[in-house]
DNA sequence: AAAACACTTGAATAAATGCTCATATAACTA
DNA sequence: TAGTTATATGAGCATTTATTCAAGTGTTTT
């Protein structure tokens, strides 16, 4: 009540289906959920992320490589890894001086997956 | 060919796995592809769109009664509305004053789920 | 015709973001 | 041990982006 209170106070415009507000509110999912969603959606909202997810599901690579590949500079691609990583999308393993990353599971294709759908349709 | 010694100019480090990275590179999309699928992520990247999409999966709904719901101005909610509608995701039809929007396919649905089940897993 | 209403739009601003550059770390090599 | 290599990281900068504010459009109501 409260919140609706607010809703009135914050939005310059009257409820106009004052029934069909209370109804999707009801059906809202948590807040932090929605964050959560909109959050990974960001990491992969990136030309640079989604082209190393790209190429990490074809094989494992080094920092090193993905540079070269991507023509981009490896500390470009250090911090874009960085990012992935903490989305819980990619891990690592060190062998000597080289760092070697992965996805963490191949869900990342079902959701590249069904991005292109979409963009396939018109 | 020019592209790999753009690649050996740009990059600050040597190739590590030259055919790992050449192979990888036979399997990439098209620059483009990629770039659109980073546009289509950026646009559910926005916990504002998000909720955006959520609500109008439920019901369809005219401007206001999406920012009364989502407890900001009318004049975001337009400006995010415009954003979704250039990326296609969401329709509109005019009833006079009232402005009514609603997804313009069930799609949407599938990509929320399917970066559900990526949230839910640990 | 004037006022009210629902919505759109452009400019301005503040915050977030991606890359670069310089430097740091850690492991190998001569 | 000193130097090289692979990667990581922090600060700085330029760009993008989400929201606000003010004004504009089109439709209904009085």
């Amino acid at each position: 009540m409260t919140e609706k209170f607010n809703s009135i106070e914050r939005c310059d415009c009257n409820v106009i289906h004052e029934d069909i507000v209370n109804q999707v509110r009801d059906k809202m999912p948590q807040e932090e959920s929605l964050y959560d969603l909109a959050e990974l959606f960001k990491v992969f909202g990136d030309s640079t992320r989604i082209r190393i997810l790209w190429a990490l599901h074809e094989s494992e690579m080094c920092v090193c490589d993905i540079a070269v590949l991507l023509n981009m500079t490896q500390s470009a691609i250090s911090h874009q890894l960085r990012v992935l990583k903490q989305a819980n999308l990619v891990k690592n393993r060190k062998e000597g001086k080289v760092v070697y990353y992965s996805l963490v599971d191949d869900h990342v294709r079902e959701i590249f997956d069904q991005g292109l759908i979409h963009i396939n349709e018109k």
